[in-house]
This record gives C-alpha cells, sequence and structure tokens, in this order.
DNA sequence: TTCAAAAAAGGAACCGGTTACATTTGATCG
DNA sequence: CGATCAAATGTAACCGGTTCCTTTTTTGAA
C-alpha cells in the first residue's frame, strides 16, 4: 500500500519533469524538489494539516480554525474536517505549533537529585499542577553539581522553556543573564530569595527551620550540640542551617569546636562517617542537628551499630521529614517542609506569570517541628 | 538603547513606506509587515540568526555552517562569525532546528510515580544517560492510572519526542499505534515483553524474581503465605508477581485461601492495611510476601505496632529493595532490583536505536535474593 | 429581488533554523 | 594568462503549523 503510493506520486512528478520546456529551469527546480518531497513521503508516514486540508478540500487556515477557534468554523465545514482529522488520528505536531505561537507549553524545572524522596515529592507536585495546566516538565537534574545545572538551564533555555523552577538561588551571573535575555519567568524553591534581587521565591525558611530544630535541643537541656550538614560551599540552603546552628550556639554561649561540624553529602554513608567523627570526639555532644534527614538517618545507623543509644545517650534532629523518617526506629524528630505544597504553588504562580506576562509572587510557607523520638532530656 | 534601535527601525520602515508608489499594493502590504517586525523588534530580544548573519556580513547558511560544519567555512569567516555569536550570546533556537531537522534531541519517560524510590533510581539514570548523549528528558507521571499514562504518552508524541521509555507492556492498543504511527522506537522497562510482540523491553524477570522470594519462604520451611501486591488489574508488574506466588503455592500443595491475598494501592498506609487483614484472618499465615518494599514496610509497621514479632512470629520478603529497606528495624529481606542498570541501559538501548534508526535490543537483568532480618525459619 | 453587513474561507507571510543546489572566489597548472 | 577545479559562500525552498488580511459566501432587512 505505502510502496503503491510511492510509486504513483513519483511517476506524478516525473510525468511533471518530463512535461517541461528545457529551458524552463526554475520549474525544473522545484520539480526536482517535488521528487524529493515525494521520495520522502513514501517513508514518513506523517500526516500533516495540509493532508488533513487538501482531503478536505478546505484551506490549512481553515484546519486550523478547526482545531483552535471551532466556533469560526461552519457547522458543516466543522463537520467534515473533523470526521478527516478523526480518520486519521491526525495529532497536530506541537514543535511546528511552538514556533509559529513562540510558545511551547513546557516548563522547566531543575533539582539536584531526584532519589531524594523530598524532591521526588515537590517534583511529582510541581508536575501535577503543570500537566492540568496543560504544560509539560523538562525535566534536569544536576547531582549537585554547578556546573551541570548551568549546562542544563542552558539546554532548557535552547528548548524554549515557556518557564523555570530552580532549587536554590545562588548560580552564575552568567546564568541569570541568560535567563534574562530569554526573557521568561522563573520561580526559586528551597530557598528564599532576597527580595531586592528581584526573583520570587515559592519557599520555606531554612534558617527558621534550622533554628526551630535547635530550639528544640536546646529546651531539652543540650548545649554541647553538633551539626551534620551539606557542603555549604556548593549549596546556600545548607549553608542557611549551618548560620543558623551557628547562631544559636553563640546565643547559649557554647564554643563550636570544629570537630563539631561536619559537612557531607547527602546520603547515608556520608552520615554515618560524620557520626563516626563526631563520636570519636575528645568531648562528644550529646546532641547532633543534621540538617537533613537522610544525612540523619545515616547518623542514626551509625549510632545503634556503635551501640550507643539513641536518644538515651545522643538526641538527633533532622530536617525535611521524609517517609523514612517514620520507618527508622526509633522514629526521627525532625523538622517538617513543605516540599508537595511548594512544589504545587511554585508551578501555580509561574503558569500565572507565563499567562500574564508578568513577574511570578513568591511566597513563604510555614514549617514545623515534628517530634519524634529520637530527642530526649539532655541526661548530661 | 534599545528605544534607540527601534526608533531607527521605524524611520526606516516608515522611509519605505512614503517612497513607495501607492500602485504597489503587494509591496505596500510586505512594508507593513515589516513595520510590525520591527515593532516587536523593539519589544524582543531574541536575537536570530539572520541578525547574527547580517552583523556578520555573511548569509545565515554560513552562520549555520560556523555552528554546525565549521570546517565547511573559511577561517577568517569562522572568527568573525564566531565573535558576532559570542558578543550576542546567541543561542540557537532549538524548536526551530527541530522543526527543520524533524528530531527533537528529546526522549519521553512516563513512571507511575516518582515518590517511590526505586523509580527515582532508574529515572535518575535514565536521565544521566540521556544527558551525556545531549538529549533531554521529558518525564510524565501517570500515578497509575492508565487514562492519565494515555494522555502524557499522546503529549509526549505531539511534542515529536525521539523515542520513549514506558513502564510496564500493558496500554491500550490506541496507544501502540499512535506510538507506531509516530514511527519512533521505545523501550519498555519494569516488565520483559513477549519477543512475540515486537517490543524491546529492558527488565528484569517480575516472576522469577517472585518466585526467588516464594522460595525463600518456603525453604525456610513457611507453607501458610499471605500475598500483598499492587492492583493486578491496572499494573502487570504486580501480576507477574501475583501468578509467581500462586504458582508456588500451588507447586508446595496449599491452598491460597482468599483473605490471605490483599492487592493495595503504593503507600505504606495501604501496606498496613492490608496487614491487619492478614493478621486478623482465621488461619494466620506464617509468612508474607509483599510484592514491593513500600508495602513491606507498611506492613511490617502494622506487626510492630500490634506488638507481633517479626521474624519471630512471622516472615516478611519485599520486593524492590528501596534504600529505606535497610533503616528499618529489622532490615527488610527483599529481592533487589537493577533500578539504576535498568535506566541506564535502557537510555542506551534507546539512543542507539534513535541512532541506527533500528529496534531497540531488549536485555533481560538479573534480580538477587538479599537476606536480612525478616525471614525466620517457620516456628510452626 | 437587491444590497449591505456579517460570517466563512482562502492566500500567503511568518516563526527561526537547515541544506540542496547555484554561484562566486581562489588556487593551481599548462 | 586563461582554463579548470575545489573551496567558500549565497539563494531560497523547506520543516508544519498560525494568523493577518482579502476575497467569497451567506444572511437578513428593505
Amino acid at each position: 500500500m505505502k510502496k503503491y503510493f510511492s510509486i504513483l506520486y513519483r511517476s506524478a512528478a516525473e510525468n511533471f519533469l518530463a512535461g517541461l520546456k528545457p529551458e524552463n529551469r526554475h520549474a525544473k527546480k522545484a520539480a526536482k524538489i517535488f521528487l524529493l518531497q515525494t521520495a520522502l513521503m513514501s517513508s514518513r508516514t506523517r500526516v500533516t494539516i495540509r493532508d488533513i486540508a487538501r482531503e478536505a478540500g478546505v484551506s490549512t487556515a481553515t484546519v486550523s480554525r478547526v482545531m483552535n477557534n471551532p466556533d469560526t468554523v461552519s457547522r458543516r465545514t466543522l463537520e467534515t474536517v473533523n470526521a478527516v482529522i478523526a480518520r486519521h488520528g491526525y495529532l497536530s505536531d506541537g514543535i511546528a505549533v511552538s514556533l509559529a505561537l513562540a510558545r511551547t507549553l513546557t516548563i522547566g524545572v531543575v533539582i539536584p537529585t531526584i532519589t531524594n524522596s523530598i524532591y521526588a515529592a515537590s517534583t511529582q507536585a510541581i508536575q501535577g499542577a503543570a500537566r492540568a495546566a496543560g504544560y509539560t516538565v523538562l525535566l534536569g537534574v544536576s547531582e549537585f553539581s554547578p556546573t551541570t545545572e548551568d549546562q542544563l538551564i542552558r539546554q532548557l533555555l535552547k528548548r524554549r522553556v515557556d518557564g523555570l523552577i530552580l532549587t536554590g538561588v545562588e548560580r552564575s551571573s552568567e546564568i541569570y543573564e541568560s535567563i534574562g535575555a530569554a526573557r521568561i519567568p522563573f520561580v526559586v524553591t528551597w530557598k528564599q530569595a532576597d527580595a531586592a534581587a528581584g526573583m520570587a521565591s515559592v519557599s520555606f525558611d531554612n534558617y527558621q527551620g534550622a533554628r526551630l530544630a535547635m530550639s528544640h535541643l536546646v529546651e531539652l537541656g543540650h548545649r554541647r550540640i553538633g551539626l551534620v550538614c551539606g557542603r555549604s560551599k556548593l549549596n546556600d540552603r545548607a549553608r542557611e542551617r549551618r548560620r543558623a546552628y551557628q547562631d544559636v550556639m553563640r546565643e547559649i554561649g557554647t564554643d563550636v569546636r570544629h570537630d563539631w561540624v561536619h559537612e557531607a553529602d547527602f546520603d547515608h554513608a556520608e552520615g554515618r562517617r560524620a557520626m563516626q567523627k563526631l563520636l570519636a570526639a575528645p568531648s562528644r555532644p550529646t546532641a547532633v542537628f543534621c540538617a537533613n534527614d537522610i544525612q540523619a538517618i545515616g547518623a542514626l545507623f551509625e549510632c545503634q551499630e556503635q551501640g550507643i543509644e539513641v536518644p538515651g545517650q545522643i538526641s538527633i534532629v533532622g530536617f525535611d521529614d521524609v517517609p523514612a523518617a517514620q520507618y527508622v526506629r526509633p522514629q526521627l524528630t525532625t523538622i517538617r517542609v513543605p516540599a508537595q505544597a511548594m512544589g504545587e504553588i511554585a508551578a501555580k504562580r509561574l503558569l500565572e506569570a507565563i499567562d500574564r506576562r508578568g513577574e511570578p509572587v513568591g511566597q513563604t510557607l510555614p514549617v514545623e517541628l515534628v517530634v519524634r523520638g529520637t530527642t530526649r532530656q539532655a541526661q548530661d
């Protein structure tokens, strides 16, 4: 069947060629191109709007109207065209539409990792909100590398996403310039942006959250408190949390010993290692604030491995409230972060901004201390 | 500055209009359009290949060559053009490129959920492999709904992804037709495809994995074994695992009581509920096979809540080996699934297929029983 | 029945790139 | 020094839609 058509088309073109006056160079060229096209036609099944138009006996403009402004088309035409569309299962080509409209109905999302379920939760929420509005998500995972993140964002801009949702505010100014040049709105999540910087964030307050965790320990009578957190050089969320730790320690008048503070990557092994060092410190802390649950769980494991009772001998507070925080025994005391709400709201704010071609409006969401089983009154 | 240009352009256009003979309608129209364009130009900063070409004093073809085939361009021209490109930070428009080349450098990935870390792991692996090859991932999350999945796939096809990675094989034949019509390769993950169906899968064997889990229990002397699994109506992975359960039960000559089998959604709460029912069964099983770790962990929690010792009074085997399986106490005995390798290989196979415009080649990966703390010799 | 106004449909420019083919430039050689 | 051929560049068609503007058809009132 397909072959048959191919032959049909080809011979039509050849006839056309043969019938030409030799001097008619331009037409000859056109015919050649026609031949090329029809040769391709046999391999490409893709139905275009012109095919539909031809078969329905209308112009492409009308087909387009049928699909996008049906009420500007007469009932009769509407039916005819829709029938042809249905017969072929025709779907308009999103790429061509994007080019013509200068809108891709796509938003870009860049996160550091997806395997930490807390990011998965916010990403899933973004996804849901985007889909509801007819948008698709282009996902980039930076694996905590600023260079990778830059590349990803550039790639997304090249794909002309209509908007961006980023994690944290810290990145090269060139990238911010590129985003600016693309003239698309973006919102930052997981970290509040300085209002001054003129960017919108939908986030919670990392600093206050961390203070909440620290205050809890302090109220339980802990004074010698250790810290495990992410790489504050690469990660502005970790930096905020660390700052809160340091402030609270200063306020309670405890000198922070440098072997009480450990920065580590986001996995359990690293959390364990950090806890090892804390336990080996000459003046062992009575409590540890782990600036994320992944590390907190690793730390908890290390204690259990070494036979150190949690919370009997050492208290642990995490941050994030990942689902796993409830599975470990004892269950982890932690700071609950509104990951899902944040994702959903961020997406909504972004889509609004895209709609009205304005700046997205930011928002700060509350965090909450969830007291479970890994913290107890200091015995010391 | 921008304004200045705008005025410049505008007056040029107006001069052009003014100089026209009134009868030259066509040219007049063209001039109008020119005006429109330049009006837009002031608001749109987007630099196009024509801007670069004009400024460098070459044709757009040459600019395109500079970017894609630099060795076909003379050294001098190359330098000139590259300088202009750099000056403007020009990035070619991916949408236009896609339209011209009929390739989007994009692959679509559809998964049921991202919050189950096992899917996150494979997705992240796909992401990594795609990025390494210059591809971007368009992610769709179906939330276990076949309708949503259909919509997502259709959306991806509309965006003209160059290939698809899907979860499981079971979906409407219309969707498979649509994919076929789009003439793009796809690979199925998480479930082996029938070779006969002519589709490639990069997966492990759910059935054998489930048998492995069941055999482990049987070898420990368990005969009264319960099952908790996903909705086998909606989920072909769950169905395979259930089939293995039933086959093994038949082989050991135990009649499966219907209150030993519970299908549930993929969350802990549902796992707990299922376990509640199992524990309440008149003839309580001595072991439970949970066809995924999320449910297994929920089940374990329920036991602990009710003061039923695991594995003392009841053994539990999970499936997937999510990271959380190691956090719970006792640690979960489970089947380790090669999520990361699967994602990576699936992406590679797909990209190969895209490259050579052929069918992807499938592959089956091994699963492994990981014996931890939730299983023990039957006491019965 | 006639004619103006409204509704429907069509023609073609346009989005921003790529590339086949044509043309120009430059180098080489008899 | 002109012919020849390769290298470099330009021209314009093309990808598959949308939409402005124009033309044609229909409607409805006079």
